[in-house]
DNA sequence: TTGTAGGCGTTATCAC
DNA sequence: GTGATAACGCCTACAA
């Protein structure tokens, strides 16, 4: 015969049924000898509970709160249609997701939009948002009504954040580091690093990551100071230009944030883009022409289906109280060459 | 309210559950005018089945056969380890796999285990086996007995296998070679080329894409015949001392196929490990050691994890008659380093 | 503190 | 051809 059931236990303990759902789902009202030997009628033979069937039971619905950086952010845009795919299948089945769009250069305004979360209508949120104080209060208020928060892609380490979904930071800038170490060969010059905001905690790490390496093993390429282009393409065109007329070897551009798009362009204008080895962050569509076009030399990426996918799979596991399998949720620090792009 | 269940449609198409029934499940014994009237209140409602009620309607079993290579593999054990986590895991549920052994390089007793697979106590079958012409003739018995089969790692491309769970190996070919290339900076040379038997079809599809990218973009590095192991360590170091003997100025070693353990070791004795830029195919516990060391240089990986949960999968889809989500089961060819090692 | 009975959405076995 | 009716494994009133 199958897997044991609970009527199997309920016969094998000598209660009824009713009895042995109040043990295994830790309900009150149930004595203490009773409990015990439900429980072992249980490791005795093995149980394991039916999710799918106890979820049919329970009509069980996840309603869980996606809040996402508004802006035209490509890879935003990626994620949000990885994730309306993701419901519509298999994996999305009786989940269903809002998106809540923040300014997330504001920290008031993605702390209003936290506040005004209905706590009662939810049974989950995943925040992809730079962490400041004020966002930390707000999961401490999230959590306090019970539920489950995730943190998307920038890590909220100190909010109490149930799981993280993304990638290390540091190890991404040390991967980036290599590469462009490596493609630079044993040439000496300069590296540009460029990101939209040095307040962005995973641009900070992942500068640090760079660093790191290139001062370890690539000694003889200077990295310069982190222009910040403010996710602005007029300055982010000046900063670009005025760094070329001040380095006379350049060698490389490493693009940490997102704003590929505006990089591109300011660097196209320079009329030197084929020749530098250039190491940016998430395919989108414009990294995934640049690299086509051997513009972008090497692509950083976390791919966001699996994001997506792993964020879904994290928070139910936290509603139903249920284990998570770690190896399928450690999200990989993928290295896109124009070779191996999905 | 939520979903509509086979109960509204019964009501809208003014029919009965079992009628309701049967024509979703495409069963004999219905007037073609029900069927429409059913199919139309589907359509109206948007209705769509729910899988899991529906499997423990049925009391779904899945059992799956995996044909994996015998012999001292890490691949493959770890591909084994890989399948009994992800049994014991959520996406496991109500699968069973049993694992069946077979002498890989032995076509006839390949055939011999595919033949005794007891189809009727099977529903479905996953095969990790290089492509003959017997083992063609095999997959069609068991596609004939109406299992699903899918070729894993190497596919089977002209067996009718109804799927195939793994990375295009001329794609993987030709990233191996932008590494190899690029790593090499612009020296030139000799690169070695190594596999156990270029009778295994990827071996000949990655040596092809491997070509391709060094003739059209590293001309000035050249690139040896093949050299084949046959699995035998001693064969290999032979093979190996004769090669640095006869080459002045070896650049690097591609590594195309599994033995990775012999030939590294070769490789030490010759004492120039260090200086040689190696790339390798899959993540194991000896390329992984090798990668931390500086040994290997990269590792072209395919996710055993992935690979383990997409067969599984497909293989679910291909029973249930359900469709496949795609983006999930792309298997990626990972690019590992030292810096992005998992 | 415990048990009974019914229901979740789907399928399967009978009759009619 | 079609329709009741009873499962599947679990949960939840409500009753005892």
């Amino acid at each position: 015969m199958g897997r044991p059931t609970v009527h199997d236990i309920a016969r094998e303990a000598g209660v009824s049924l009713a009895t042995v759902d109040r043990v295994l789902n830790a309900r009150p009202g149930v004595r203490a000898q009773t409990v015990e030997r439900v429980q072992n009628a249980v490791q005795r033979l093995g149980y394991v509970r039916d999710t799918y069937a106890a979820n049919l039971a329970r009509q069980r619905e996840y309603r869980f709160a996606f809040v996402l950086p508004d802006g035209a952010s490509q890879f935003v845009e990626t994620f949000k249609a990885a994730l309306q795919e993701a419901i519509g299948a298999q994996i999305g089945e009786r989940i269903s997701a809002r998106i809540e769009a923040v300014p997330s250069h504001d920290p008031h305004a993605v702390v209003r939009v936290l506040n005004a979360l209905p706590a009662d209508k939810l049974d989950g949120v995943a925040i992809m948002t730079p962490e400041t104080p004020q966002v930390r209060d707000a999961v401490a208020r999230l959590k306090d009504e019970g539920l489950p928060v995730v943190a998307l892609v920038s890590d909220l380490p100190s909010s109490g954040r149930d799981h993280f979904v993304g990638i290390n930071s540091f190890q991404a800038g040390r991967t980036a580091g290599v590469l462009m170490g490596r493609f630079a060969c044993a040439k000496s010059g300069q590296v540009l690093v460029v990101t939209n905001s040095m307040h962005a905690r995973d641009s900070v790490e992942r500068r640090l990551g760079f660093d790191e390496v290139m001062a370890e093993t690539f000694p003889h390429i200077s990295v310069l100071p982190s222009l910040e282009t403010h996710d602005d393409p007029d300055r982010t065109d000046r900063i670009i230009a005025e760094a070329f007329r001040s380095n006379s070897d350049l060698l490389g551009v490493y693009s940490m944030g997102p704003g590929n798009v505006a990089l591109l362009n300011a660097l196209r204008s320079t009329g030197r883009l084929q020749d530098l080895v250039v190491v940016a962050h998430e395919l989108t569509p414009s990294t995934r022409i640049a690299l086509q076009d051997g513009e972008i030399d090497a692509v950083i990426n976390q791919n966001v289906g699996h994001l997506v996918r792993s964020a879904l799979r994290v928070l139910r596991a936290k509603c139903d109280g249920s284990e998570i399998f770690e190896a399928q949720e450690r999200i990989r620090i993928d290295i896109v060459l124009r070779e191996n792009l999905p």
